[in-house]
DNA sequence: CGCCCCATTGATCCGCTTCAATAGCTGTGG
DNA sequence: CCACAGCTATTGAAGCGGATCAATGGGGCG
């Protein structure tokens, strides 16, 4: 019988959960906050963590980083159980190591499926280890990249390095499309200039991410301009290459899949925002997201220019530096030479 | 040896082309415009050909069409040569049945390695059908899908068919998405809400469109509304199902892959559309894109709210009329009820 | 030390949204 | 078959938000 641990402040929730687990002959464990449960799973060690990710003490996302620090725990299956909330907790919660993750309210057979599949994975994964030493020669090679953690490996390994210097452009639109690009190190913007000669930023990538799809199958070249924000390595495959890596991983390809449609949805989110939102909801939701994601320090936008942080809100430079002004005399910002510190996190968020 | 056929009307690039082409070892037919070129490939069933689309007499698009109606032509591949021009042209030829497209200027190495792996795939069909009668039947089933279009008939064969009236809801944002959609009849929009209750839409499809794609490995939940335009029947098919399928086919995997960077570049150059342009230019460009995309009869909008198009280019509904009323008095329009009637489609095109 | 690029602030102008009122269309029930 | 309700299209007027042009201030790099 597998175990399965359920960490859940709410105390209805959670005895309803375990219920439903029981009768579907799981053995269950419950805990109602973050640090019982870090402790029932060290000692215990389940087959499976259910955490939800709004909890008094200590948060879903800081329970699923202690157990992935140590080796007993890490390999659990840990799925988030969140509220129907914003998209991007999820993905932060993804980044960080999570399986997979169920909104509330669920029914069962979203429960179900979810456990399955993913204890099913783990008995797949056991079986390899044990019946392959052959194959463990090959994972070093493109034999066996099940996911984008494993891409990013082979990457480092076989990719040709490719270093910029801020502000130099790596491809522009029109150009032919041969190589796709993981950032090793540096902050890339690609971008698209109207008629006018403004430019728009469409993406902010940063080191881990890959950029450059177009198409397997077609010639089809870029279709915006990519350049260096700041001095940058960026390690990059030929299209033909990474196309004869997915013949071979399905998985992987299913992943990609994934991590594109993800990136449809942020560049959705992007278009809602341009389309109807006030210069102020712009300029906030822009230094939130540009210090989020690129955190080199947290809540600080450090050495980008005012007028890239402009277009990627889709304003004149000139109305965003008033924005930064009065949001510094409103006491939400600070702004220190190019820098800019958030001081008032909550309230930016809450900006219309 | 392998003859290629070169249809292109510009003398210089049509001589350099040949002679490229003949020092890489191939027989080479000529043709300055489209009916020569149609003659020269229905009498010398050449290997391949090459096919400028702007020419002067029959175009690119035209030549296409009378060679695939024939079955003797029908299967030769064919290869688009094109300006480095708007990307809609290139997706227009593909789906009019072209097996690649090169753009000019291009490189030896860019035209031979698209030659090289059309001849090949044709090379590999050919022993599939010589050899495997008994791959036949399972064409039928989930074993074979090696293109969208495959999938699609898939979808009419074992999906579950849903209709809905205008106006109707497929799905919420925040529902957990289990299905894939085609349609196959009607029109979707797929939307998104602001906080203050506006609506931007974010994608229009029509008969043979798939959407709802969230993630293969996760349950993300939509993060936008789907709703019916007018009467509309789809096929769905569950994720898993899906999956499995895909599993099984990878080359249908890369395709869909393809198809959903496709989508991605569609968005972005919304995105920039949204960003910098004038109303004029919202509105002529959204009329523009619905009467082609939608194309009942050509050039004009049909049955669709003005509040719908309004929410297409971003814009106040009251301001999405004026400005058809001043495209009325330029005589760039006609409107006529709900109907609106493009009179001048250049001059529309080129608003600012 | 000086130049140049970038950040900042001011003033003006216009395009677009919003609110409001009216006209036109469609479908439903008596 | 007509009348009325309810929705959709259209036009008008007013007010404001943001772009643009222009000028000044500041900081880093050669």
């Amino acid at each position: 019988m597998k175990t399965i641990l359920l960490i859940e402040d709410d105390a209805v929730v959670r005895e309803n959960t375990a219920e439903l687990l029981e009768l579907a002959n799981y053995k269950v464990l419950t805990a109602a906050h973050g640090k019982i449960g870090v402790n029932i799973a060290k000692t215990q060690l389940p087959d499976l963590i259910i955490c939800d990710i709004m909890m008094p003490e200590l948060n879903g996302y800081g329970v699923l980083q202690i157990l992935s620090k140590e080796k007993a725990t890490q390999q659990i299956p840990f799925i988030f159980l969140s509220a129907k909330t914003e998209h991007k907790d999820v993905r932060k919660g993804m980044n960080m190591g999570a399986d997979d993750y169920i909104t509330k309210p669920f029914d069962e057979s979203e429960l179900f499926s979810a456990i399955e599949s993913r204890l099913a994975k783990v008995a797949i994964l056991n079986e390899n280890i044990h019946t392959s030493n052959k194959k463990e020669q090959i994972v070093a090679n493109e034999g066996e990249l099940k996911t984008i953690e494993h891409l990013k490996n082979y990457f480092i390994n076989n990719a040709e390095e490719h270093t910029l210097f801020a502000g130099e452009v790596i491809y522009h639109q029109g150009d032919n499309s041969n190589y796709i690009y993981l950032i090793n190190k540096g902050i890339v913007k690609t971008y698209k200039i109207d008629e006018q000669g403004k430019e728009l930023i469409t993406e902010l990538l940063k080191e881990g991410d890959f950029f450059g799809f177009t198409s397997f199958s077609l010639n089809i070249p870029h279709q915006e301009f990519a350049a260096a924000i700041e001095d940058t390595s960026t390690l990059r495959l030929s299209n033909n290459h990474l196309k004869t890596i997915l013949n071979n991983n399905h998985d992987l390809t299913l992943e990609l899949f994934d991590y594109l449609s993800d990136n449809v949805y942020e560049i959705k989110e992007h278009l809602l925002e341009m389309a109807y939102s006030s210069v102020r909801k712009k300029t906030a939701s822009t230094i939130l997201q540009f210090s989020e994601k690129i955190k080199k320090t947290p809540n600080i936008c450090v050495q980008i220019l005012r007028s890239d942080l402009a277009s990627i809100a889709g304003i004149a430079t000139e109305t965003f530096i008033r924005t930064l002004s009065d949001f510094k005399k409103e006491g939400l910002i600070d702004v220190d030479g190019r820098n800019i510190k958030i001081l008032n996190i909550e309230k930016l968020k809450r900006i219309n």
